[in-house]
RNA sequence: GGGCCAGUAGCUCAGCCUGGUUAGAGCGCACCCCUGAUAAGGGUGAGGCCGAAGGUUCAAGUCCUUCCUGGCCCA
């Protein structure tokens, strides 16, 4: 597909249109072709001063190859700008990388052989992060040919990238304006963290290290304090998988719906022991022989207090009220006692009631995992436990010691177990604006519908305030400054700020660590010295930033700031719900108190032929290119958009590439083989005047109709983001027209222009209108066969087209097109002809030969439509005479079939019985009720009440009476009067003569346009006489384009078999 | 343990929001037709307790409840 030559209507030619095509080298020919016109740009510049429609990239993180999945997001982010590009819209399509965090800095980690902070800071945060500057666009490259070679048009050199400075910068704007409104604070957060490498993991790499374990598992005595059950000495059954846990205890959280038992026993070395616990673990933790005294509620338990294991660990002086029993909804009796120790700092759950219930946070554990206190002091934690249970047992504070098999996650790098563990955080106080953050959901156009109120709006709900640091290196970071004297915290909006703060221009500053980290400036507070903390931002505070940072905004670019915000439409996979389609809502709600995307489509995960997720461990991944090498990009497009919806998981194969290659992509070539090959014969000049659609035959005119509801149909699913109904529809209309119009229209193509030139024109017209405008509704879709089409059906004819499918509008059909009674008629007569052939194939008579007479009916209503679409059926069929019932004759007979839909209202309780009673009806009754419905109404008795009948409650069912081959689908029907008169036979055998010749047309490889002269031997002389008679040797010469037909004795001619009827052998001569 | 999604023919999927009594399509399969779209095209047929059980209703694949199975996201 190079740039064609910009043809006069004279030196049109119609291409020649291979009928097996090799779809990835045609894609290649129209990327050359788009590369050659510049047409990515030149759509967007055709379209400078138009509306404008805003696309947000979420940015990929480029630090691997992409993946199939990446074709998915990729195709979604396309079609849409493609579509409002075509609709006159002006569609930026700036690209966008993700450069920060953690995945970038472990791939750098692994590639310099570093195991650890301690490591990473040997090594030296400058070079370690100019490592990690240079691995993360390492990709970008890979990312950026596939995403040309699918069709993406993204505008690469446009992109913005989150590590740049002036993105930075905005981030600090931000976070400054967070600060300013105390949005921002900082406070502990309890996270996975492995003390050997002295670092908090997220939890991608928690997720990496579950392995399933024994861990002790201890049931340890509390006793209680104070209150009526501590006059008992009764105490608390606590149990706990982390004994090193222990010395950190604040309090202990009963279930508010669990029952509690108080239990006498003397199984556990203490005789009459009292014990509490919950009622369900009792057998389980102290045995059958346990005795229950009486039950404990809840409220006898709440706010008591208890004697805690160990007292090495300094509670805080008269701050929380600790070692008192709280409730708390996670307390279950599905393990343990039902009674649930908490030590703040080394538990999420623990850490949040804690905070509820303001209880000290006591941590005596070092950034090693050692404690720093007590008798274990020195020693990791987890290896402590065994130590803390004998002393527990030396203490008599042991009641069992068992082991507990459950999944722990483990250190991926070094394998040891991890410890979740409090550390001083920053966050943003998003919980203050819940509210918000929920109303700002409600205006999103969420696709599928169900993420506002489900996946999303319950996520909001729930909403916890945002961790926002990282104790890392590669990322944003945080422009705090602590005053070391005063404890003043001032944060800095900009590098120009950090200048005026400083006394130094920083503007070349790279606002990374260690750079930022060597700056310091007098305490605005008290004039001490500050000291920059030490954290980064969670990289997810960087892409949630792009509406504003990838302008600069507001340091720069304010004007396309303002022209792009909020965006119309963004498009990731599910899993952003907390990820970028949180931090997106979460950061524009709080800086402009709106949400930056007005549409959000979510798309569910790809997976392999059987269903499974592609993984590298289950080997089934399956690489982008070498699906899009061997089907086509198109197919590989199709497939997402048309298998399934969007957002349920959805399988990719070669097999299923395939499929759609064969069903839909193929369909269509054919149809635009068909076509180009009859235009270059006869020369069809597709510039030329075309027929006044009112003037062409009534198939030409369904089809145009058919395309109007197309287009009309595309148009408001692709404006309405439904890919699915669009492609579904058309399929559809690639059926139609190559199965019904093409196929229904084929003589009128290849039959001489001087029978009908008129006519011709008019089909060519047609078929021709027909690809052109499918072409453009695919364009967003299947860009590619889209330009080939557009290419070879108009660039090659008119010198005035749009060098591009992709430069041209979206088309709208033209209300002459409009014909939506001529739609109805057609479906009725596709209906008859299939139950037409249907008869045929019951009774064992071939399409090919003719038959004098059917009987059709159908539904009152769709009568009168039909009328004129009777010839086309009987043509389909071969049937000389079809004739339509028009009720009256004697021919059919007459029954009821009830409409429950509109019996239902009127009748209720009754409807069945009115509807058994119409349905009985004999022939003569129904006759009598339709004859009256035709006047309006007609009366019925059913269980001696008359009833009125409304002409809606009824269809009037006709069945052919005739013994023909008859079938029937519902109150349509087709007979077939298989009789056969010696005119039909003749008649059928000089179809079969002409079938024959021109399949040794085909045998002796002469063009279409060949003439040729048949010599023709039919016996016996009678059959011969027969057919020169009826005059079928006359039409047989003009079906095989012969010149002349002689009938004389053929020497080595070729046999045909006509059956019991006769035989014949024919020559052909060039 | 919680939330969300999915479950319709051997396979891949429509239909469900808005209930109407014969549940569709394509692929695959069987049989057949066509042979001037021909390394194409077409037809007919078999194949469904619409995941299960209750409920609402004159009427449920469709609405409600519970459950089962699978997936995703959290804990």
């Amino acid at each position: 597909m190079t740039a064609p030559n910009r043809p006069t209507a004279a030196e049109a030619t119609w291409p020649k249109v291979p009928p097996r095509p090799d779809l990835p080298a045609m894609e290649h020919e129209a990327l050359a072709l788009w590369q050659g016109h510049d047409v990515f740009r030149e759509s967007i510049r055709q379209r400078a001063d138009a509306p404008v429609w805003t696309f947000y990239e979420g940015p990929p993180t480029a630090n691997g190859r992409p993946g199939t999945h990446h074709v998915e997001a990729r195709v979604f982010k396309d079609v849409f700008p493609r579509y409002r590009t075509m609709k006159g819209m002006s569609v930026r399509r700036k690209a966008g990388w993700d450069c920060h965090g953690l995945p970038v800095e472990l791939e750098v980690e692994k590639e310099l052989g570093l195991d650890s902070k301690a490591d990473i800071e040997a090594y030296g945060i400058e070079a370690f992060n100019e490592q990690c500057r240079s691995s993360v666009l390492r990709y970008v490259g890979a990312f950026e040919d596939l995403s040309d070679r699918i069709g993406f048009w993204i505008d690469n050199d446009d992109a913005y990238r989150t590590m740049d400075a002036a993105y930075v910068d905005s981030l600090w704007w931000a976070l400054k304006q967070l600060w300013d409104r105390d949005l921002i604070f900082e406070d502990f957060r309890v996270t996975p963290y492995c003390g050997r490498c002295g670092t908090g993991l997220s939890d991608a790499e928690v997720a990496q290290g579950y392995q399933t374990i024994d861990d002790p598992s201890v049931y340890v005595r509390f006793p209680l304090t104070d209150g009526p059950l501590a006059e008992e000495r009764a105490a608390l059954v606590v149990w706990t998988t982390t004994p090193w846990t222990l010395p950190s205890n604040t309090a202990c959280a009963v279930g508010a719906d669990v029952s509690y038992q108080l239990v006498r026993t003397s199984a556990f070395g203490i005789e009459d022991e009292l014990l509490i616990i919950a009622a369900d673990l009792r057998v389980e933790v102290l045995g059958e022989d346990a005795e229950v005294v009486r039950q404990v509620a809840v409220d006898e338990l709440v706010g008591q207090h208890y004697s805690p294991p160990f007292a090495f660990v300094p509670m805080p002086e008269g701050e929380g009220d600790p070692h008192r029993i709280v409730t708390a909804d996670f307390v279950t009796t599905t393990d343990g006692s039902g009674i649930v120790h908490m030590a703040p700092a080394f538990g999420a759950d623990d850490m949040m009631i804690g905070r509820r219930e303001g209880l000290p946070i006591v941590n005596p554990v070092d950034a090693e995992g050692r404690f720093t206190v007590g008798p274990w002091q020195g020693d990791f934690v987890k290896d402590a436990d065994p130590g803390i249970s004998r002393d527990l047992q030396e203490r008599g504070l042991l009641i069992a010691a068992r082991t507990y098999s459950h999944t722990y996650p483990f250190c991926w790098r070094c394998k040891r177990p991890l410890i979740y563990w409090a550390k001083p955080s920053w966050y943003i106080r998003t919980t203050a604006k819940r509210d918000e953050l929920l109303a700002n959901n409600a205006t999103i156009d969420w696709h599928p519908e169900h993420i506002r109120d489900g996946r999303f709006g319950n996520w909001l709900e729930n909403n916890v305030d945002w961790a926002l640091s990282r104790d890392r290196y590669w990322g944003t970071p945080l422009p705090f400054w602590r005053c070391q004297g005063c404890d003043h915290v001032e944060v800095v909006g900009s590098r120009a700020e950090l200048s005026t703060l400083t006394g130094q221009d920083q503007s070349q500053l790279d606002p990374h660590r260690p750079y930022v980290d060597a700056i310091s400036f007098p305490c605005p507070a008290c004039g001490g010295t500050t000291e920059r903390v030490p954290h980064v931002a969670d990289a997810w505070f960087d892409s949630g930033g792009m509406p504003y940072a990838q302008w600069g905004y507001p340091h720069q670019g304010q004007e396309e700031f303002a022209r792009h915000y909020p965006a119309d439409y963004i498009c990731e996979a599910i899993d952003q719900t907390r990820g970028w389609f949180y931090t997106l809502l979460a950061e524009s709600t709080l800086l402009f108190g709106d949400s930056s995307y007005k549409t959000c489509l979510c798309l569910g995960h790809i997976v392999d032929e059987d269903g499974r997720k592609m993984s590298k461990s289950a080997g089934n991944v399956l690489d982008p290119w070498e699906l899009i090498e061997s089907h086509g990009a198109d197919a590989l497009r199709w497939l997402m958009f048309a298998e399934g919806n969007p957002w349920v998981s959805r399988r990719v194969s070669h097999d299923l590439l395939d499929d759609v290659v064969r069903r839909f992509l193929l369909t269509l070539w054919n149809t635009h083989v068909f076509f180009t090959t009859y235009a270059a014969i006869d020369g069809f000049e597709a510039t030329a005047p075309a027929p006044d659609v009112t003037d062409r035959p009534a198939s030409d005119r369904w089809i145009l109709a058919e395309l109007a509801a197309l287009v009309d149909t595309v148009d408001t699913a692709l404006d309405t983001y439904d890919v699915s109904t669009a492609t579904t529809r058309l399929e559809r209309f690639a059926g139609d027209l190559s199965n019904w119009y093409v196929r229904r229209n084929r003589r009128r193509f290849w039959k001489a222009a001087a029978e009908a030139p008129e006519d011709k024109r008019a089909a060519y017209h047609t078929l021709h209108t027909c690809l052109t405008t499918v072409a453009q509704l695919l364009a967003p879709l299947t860009p590619f066969l889209a330009e080939r089409l557009w290419q070879d059906l108009q660039v090659s004819q008119d010198g005035d087209a749009p060098v591009s499918v992709h430069l041209t509008t979206f088309p709208e059909a033209p209300d002459t097109w409009r014909d939506e009674p001529l739609r109805a008629a057609m479906a009725t007569a596709r209906r008859v002809v299939e139950l037409g052939r249907q008869a045929r194939n019951d009774s064992a008579v071939p399409v090919r030969q003719p038959l004098a007479r059917a009987l059709v009916t159908v539904p009152v209503a769709e009568r009168a439509g039909l009328q004129s679409l009777v010839p086309d059926i009987a043509q389909e069929l071969n049937v000389k005479a079809v004739e339509l019932s028009d009720g009256t004759g004697d021919l059919v007979e007459r029954a009821l079939k009830p409409n429950f839909r509109a019996l239902g209202p009127v009748f209720q309780k009754q409807a069945p019985v009115v509807a058994a009673a119409l349905s009985a009806c004999d022939p003569t009754e129904a006759a009598r009720i339709a004859t009256d419905l035709d006047a309006g109404y007609a009366t019925l008795v059913v269980d001696g009440d008359e009833v009125t009948i409304t002409p809606d409650m009824v269809e009037v069912v006709e069945t052919p009476q005739t013994g023909w081959a008859i079938a029937s689908e519902g109150s349509t029907s087709f007979a077939l009067d298989t009789e056969l008169t010696r005119d039909l036979r003749v008649e059928g055998v000089a179809r079969e003569l002409a079938r024959a010749i021109n399949d040794q047309r085909k045998a002796a490889g002469l063009e279409l346009t060949d003439r040729i002269e048949v010599v023709l031997a039919v016996t016996p002389e009678s059959l011969d006489e027969e057919l020169a008679a009826a005059g079928h040797y006359d039409t047989l010469a003009g079906e095989v384009l012969a010149t002349a037909i002689h009938r004389a004795p053929v020497a080595d001619g070729t046999p045909i078999d006509l059956g019991d009827v006769g035989a014949a052998q024919v020559a052909l001569r060039s």
